[in-house]
DNA sequence: TCAGAATACTTTGACATCCAACCAATGAAA
DNA sequence: TTTCATTGGTTGGATGTCAAAGTATTCTGA
């Protein structure tokens, strides 16, 4: 990356600026908020992309792989994949797709259902994503640029977000499901 | 969007659950925030976009756009558009490629400098943009699902995160240069 | 039983982003 | 003045995301 140097203010608060003097008060908050979650989402994926590019992973691929890695069976079908991790299922066709390629991940077909294909992390996949989950702890997670307690109130804000959004509904929890490799939540967990 | 139905839990919390249960207590904090703020961009960029699609529009060229619209003369480098919105040259002239098909702006060359080239908004532009500001605004900025006590508690928050990556350096502050279309910070603003 | 709806996955196409490489113009130093 | 580093911009390649269309399988209801 090209040392760009920086600029001498914050162009969000700039924005926010010109919003107000447009006479747009009401959507300013608003602004801010989204501009600022663009530009920190182009930061922090730079860095994490910066830290994985030598495992030959980016971030899509270190999510599929951290969650299989985290399930109960290390194998998940791939609409599972794609819910817990929010992403289209074609993201998540491409994403095991390369993962296949580089033998971290296998495809193999659902026992009951013909429809469903399941992504087993192998082996080699296993390694790989714990010595690269070692090096984002460090480089990246670890020093992200804000105190813990700043980072909780974000997390909380946007898990507001996520929700309104959604994303989730924590009212109903029913862990007891038919199919494990379906359904079961509990799957999620490590052991 | 296929109205995929939510999950019955937050995804962000497990994961940082899964990363506490492996012993990884101190890098949690971090890895949730970064996870949220990816989430949190897909969600918002889905809605800014599929409100800007009726204007052929998306959230870069729009940002471009307003960028030349509050500027003093509607004119500005492409270096310094890419500075502003702290984007790669390359995605500038992408984005000023597409603009310029669209007639809602025009490359002009710099008076005294060779090299630079120059965006300019356009009539059609400035109409454009401006409805698709109102429509942003109503649509997006005005309900982003988040009070907005809390949605200035992340603004502050990410921008610490942003100074800190190096985005800004609020301490020198000289809005005298040369050349008004090369480095005058003043040309941000409307008039 | 059988036809239609729903689900799972893949493929193709359109964008956007970045990086690396490249060309053109400027500016500074020998 | 001439050479060379710097700056500005474009192009090509790789990756990721989503939408829409297509295929195959399963489920549901008449």
């Amino acid at each position: 990356m090209p040392p760009r140097q920086p600029l001498s203010f914050d162009p969000i608060a700039e924005a926010d600026r010109n919003w107000r003097a447009a006479g747009w008060d009401a959507a300013a908050p608003g602004m801010a908020l989204v501009t600022s979650i663009m530009r920190a989402h182009q930061i922090l994926l730079a860095r994490v992309d910066a830290t994985l590019t030598p495992f030959g992973l980016t971030f899509a691929r270190f999510e599929v792989l951290m969650l299989l890695d985290f399930s109960r069976s290390g194998r998940l079908p791939l609409s599972r994949i794609g819910q817990r991790l929010q992403v289209h299922p074609a993201s998540v066709t491409n994403a095991v797709d390369r993962l296949e390629e580089a033998g971290l991940v296998e495809r193999i077909p659902h026992p009951t259902d013909g429809r469903t294909t399941l992504a087993a992390i192998t082996r080699v996949g296993r390694r790989l994503v714990r010595k690269a989950a070692a090096a984002l702890n460090a480089d990246v997670f670890g020093a992200v640029g804000l105190a813990d307690d700043n980072a909780k109130v974000v997390v909380d804000a946007l898990a507001c977000l996520r929700r309104h959004a959604g994303d989730f509904e924590p009212l109903l929890n029913d862990p007891l499901l038919n199919d494990p490799l379906l359904n079961d939540p509990s799957e999620e967990a490590r052991s």
